[in-house]
DNA sequence: GCCTGGATCTTGACACCGTCAACATTGGCC
DNA sequence: GGCCAATGTTGACGGTGTCAAGATCCAGGC
């Protein structure tokens, strides 16, 4: 089954079909979006005839499902990443920043990976099913509030829900912007229009405990 | 053309194809989704052939694009409607009232007919080709929050782009909970996030001009 | 070392779709 | 009253996902 050296042209049997078709399908959907996803293709461009992939997804919906997994899990990458990267070390600041390093890193992915933004949040098959346990930005954020409230930034009672609030406010930007009626904006206007939805969460949150401060006077 | 009591069965020309092709697209998406709209179908339904609509649109999308007109100006139309019943006399209390009515007519909406919310935003043909210019949330939205500004509860800094924060998070509560992560939550559980988000919206613009109060105190 | 069974891939078909081109029918205008 | 443009029809094409049956090959048991 491992082939060393040369490689037949045209084996029978390809040996890692179900990898080779994935990675086709997130090609395929970085730079034309979910609907990109059609067997027949996929199955030309991988040097196989149609149907074979029947013999490891039972049905499209699962190639794009595997697909949204992919994508769920390099947006939780890209988050992990930039919250990691926050280097103040005034334990309020470095909280109320990893919150908005969230914010900007969700932000960038949907707009840098339109069709894995999309696909990884589009299929309704995927969700729950691929996502794999630690590949959840949902988690992700209640980690980066948690501590929003040990510093005392955040108040318990404000505490509640405060996923919802953050993620709902950075997913409807995203979504507005990419495919929404804000999809026209200027990057600029983009840009200035994120960090104003930041400075309102830092403020309602900083309101929470009675502390009032502006997030632009912390050194970036 | 206007026939005058018994219709003929089957008459050449249908008379209105154009609408019926129209209602049929908007019943099919309400209870189906949005690839509900398939030509052949439609044109089942109304009883013409196959083809017959392309008398009346260039393309499939055309047909999607017009049930996305429909579906903005309904959302549109529920949003003024609960806007429009505050009672609140007291100019501050009425603006922020307002304002939280606004979110929850939105979310309501996108809840009660999931189909065409997701229609009205999904199509990017729709969108700015047939969402008639006063049938814009982003524009009723604006006036909500112009009326914060002149009753002092917002200020002019934290006005900017308030547009866009209070959109993104209904708009992000909207999908996330209609075909995103949060989709299998229970009634109640979305209701009680709602309200803290539109809690924590609150709070954020209050703060802006020092005035800590609690949405709640407020007699809905 | 062969043989066989199960996994894998192929071939061919089906129903459905959006769309194009050519044709049929009709109502309104001169 | 007759013609023309608008409207509806028929038939075809290429494309899709999916099913059923057959071909090919690898691994494990004798």
């Amino acid at each position: 089954m491992v082939y060393g050296g040369a490689v037949p042209a045209s084996p029978y049997h390809h040996g890692r079909l179900r990898e080779a078709l994935i990675e086709a399908a997130v090609e395929g959907v970085r730079d034309r979006g979910p609907e990109a996803v059609v067997l027949r293709d996929l199955a030309r461009r991988v040097g196989v005839s149609h149907n074979a992939a029947y013999r490891h997804f039972a049905h499209r919906d699962e190639i794009v499902a595997e697909v949204a997994g992919v994508g769920m899990g390099l947006l939780v990458d890209a988050i992990r990443e930039r919250v990691a990267a926050v280097s103040a070390t005034d334990p309020v600041v470095r909280a109320r920043l990893r919150l908005a390093e969230t914010g900007r890193a969700y932000v960038a992915f949907a707009l840098a990976e339109p069709g894995l933004f999309r696909v990884a949040f589009g299929s309704t098959e995927a969700l729950g099913k691929t996502a794999s346990p630690d590949a959840d930005p949902y988690a992700e954020l209640g980690v980066v509030l948690d501590d929003l409230v040990s510093v005392g930034f955040l108040s318990p009672a404000a505490r509640v829900d405060a996923e919802q609030t953050c993620w709902s406010a950075m997913h409807g930007f995203a979504v507005l912007n990419l495919e929404g009626p804000l999809r026209h904006s200027s990057s600029d206007q983009r840009l200035a229009a994120l960090e104003r939805v930041l400075i309102a969460l830092d403020r309602s949150y900083g309101a929470s405990t009675g502390v009032i401060a502006d997030l632009h006077d912390l050194n970036r």
